[in-house]
RNA sequence: GGAUCUUUGGCAGAGUUGGUCGAAUGCACCGGUCUUGAAAACCGGCGAGGGUUAUACCUCCCAGAGUUCGAAUCUCUGAGGGUCCA
């Protein structure tokens, strides 16, 4: 969530940047005035409350020394009733105030560059150099088929459009990289944790995926349930409600999880081969820092994914997210994009997003500043999507014959 | 699924004949005295959010609803935890 303070205090700041991300600055201009209503109708609430305790108290003292209480009784009786209306409009203000306040995105950072859509985005550079082929490099469906890797037709089956099965070796190598990855992150200093892959309400919309993007989600009709898309919402949240140390900063963690996502704006995209599923595994890195520290935190993450995708011998580049192409929590976003010599394209492999305080402040996730309690920064970044990775497996390691060769940093994992 | 107990500040744990309780006490933590330094001892501080220049004041004792002039304390519903039964 925005700072609501800091838009009572730097309204014109505050729109400016978030103009940059397509929010209506009146609708900047509504928040802030359903702010002020909210604020005169506490004020007014709590002024009649205060009356109310204190001829409470009075009322007390009256019958302990035996005096009447009958014009007192109708003093207070009165004054209830003009209380219940007060917390009536007050509540209604602050129910106003919490639906347009959620539905407002993070603001970008200074510097990201200014943009509509993935088009404008800023490669920073590329690593590795995607090799040359002799022949026609063919499309990880052709492979994976050929290879009898991945079955897309029984995940059909199974489920609908958009899952897909595993068998052998595609199986083996999925499991590789889960392993591969999570042992790669902790030997960087991220903590390993198992967390539930079903959330409530609550956690999501500490992370920002609710209340907007509920028709992305998952969904068990019969509790208040979800399930997550991505690991970053339970392991963000592990911290949710809580104030931390300066001295347990920064908070480094990964996790594997698989992910679960409707694509309900994806229809006709992607639609074959791996690329948008419904289901796909996923090991993510999530970091709680002070203010100060999560741009170094960030450029660890970055480089921690990039890292991996060099230890698998991946070509890839690193991009700038321009503020059309930015999610709803992040203030500032590099995906890293790895080479498909089938597709002859980069493509989308992880994401790594500095939300600064957004989630924080949502999640109500502290740190102990000095004599103060303050909002922490929150960041995740995929490292990486799997079933990604082994697409980029596929189509950069492929014979002409159409067989495929392992990654040498995989051989341990497939034994 | 049924019965019963329980849910308090970072933790432990008082508070259940409703009032001056945001809440004793201990631990932890922070500051100080002492010490070459540390420990111990002693002194002081120490829940969160809103509000204020600062006070005042308001809200929060799992969540929601209710009774009452007034609820951590009483009633109901729900959620989590324990025990017993099926």
């Amino acid at each position: 969530m925005i700072d609501l303070k800091l838009l009572q205090k730097d309204f014109d700041a505050m729109s400016a940047k978030l103009s940059r991300k397509k929010v209506d600055t009146s609708l900047i201009a509504d928040l802030k005035q359903k702010n002020e209503e909210l604020k005169k109708a506490k004020t007014e609430f709590e002024t009649l409350q205060a009356m109310q305790n204190s001829m409470s108290r009075e009322f007390g003292i009256y019958k302990k020394e035996g005096k009447d209480v009958s014009e007192l009784k109708a003093k207070v009786d009165a004054n209830k009733i003009n209380i219940a209306t007060a917390l009536e409009t007050q509540r209604e203000r602050q129910e106003e105030l919490e639906t347009l306040a959620m539905s407002i995105p993070n603001m970008p950072d200074e510097n990201v560059p200014d943009g509509a859509d993935e088009n404008d985005n800023i490669e920073i550079k590329k690593v590795l150099t995607p090799c040359k082929f002799t022949f026609t490099p063919k499309e990880h469906w052709e492979l994976a088929e050929q290879n009898g890797w991945i079955d897309f037709e029984r995940g059909v089956k199974l489920a609908t459009s958009r899952f897909s099965v595993s068998f052998g070796m595609g199986a083996k190598l999925e499991r590789a990289l889960i392993n591969f990855m999570l042992n790669f992150n902790s030997k960087r200093g991220f903590e390993e944790v198992s967390v539930p892959v079903i959330v409530n309400r609550n956690a999501l919309k500490g992370t920002g995926q609710l209340p907007k993007f509920e028709d992305d989600l998952y969904k068990i009709d019969s509790q208040e349930l979800f399930l997550i898309p991505t690991a970053e919402v339970p392991v963000t949240n592990l911290f949710a409600d809580e104030i931390l140390e300066e001295s347990q900063l920064p908070i480094k963690m990964t996790a594997y999880t698989p992910c679960f996502r409707k694509e309900a704006g994806a229809a006709g995209r992607d639609t074959r081969g791996m690329i948008r599923q419904h289901q796909f595994h996923k090991v993510e890195l999530v970091a709680i820092t002070t203010p100060q520290n999560s741009d170094e935190v960030f450029d660890e993450m970055l480089a921690c994914a990039s890292d991996i995708l060099t230890a698998l011998e991946l070509p890839h580049r690193l991009v700038t997210l321009c503020t059309g192409d930015l999610g709803f929590s992040a203030a500032r976003t590099v995906d890293i994009e790895v080479w498909l010599p089938g597709q002859n394209t980069y493509r989308e492999i992880s994401s790594v997003s500095n939300t600064r305080d957004f989630q924080a402040r949502r999640a109500k996730i502290r740190y102990r500043n000095g004599n103060k309690n303050s909002m922490v920064h929150t960041l995740n970044g995929s490292s990486l999507a799997v079933g990604r990775t082994l697409v980029a497996i596929m189509e950069n390691f492929q014979n002409e014959d159409g067989s495929i060769n392992i990654p040498k940093v995989l051989e341990p994992y497939l034994n």
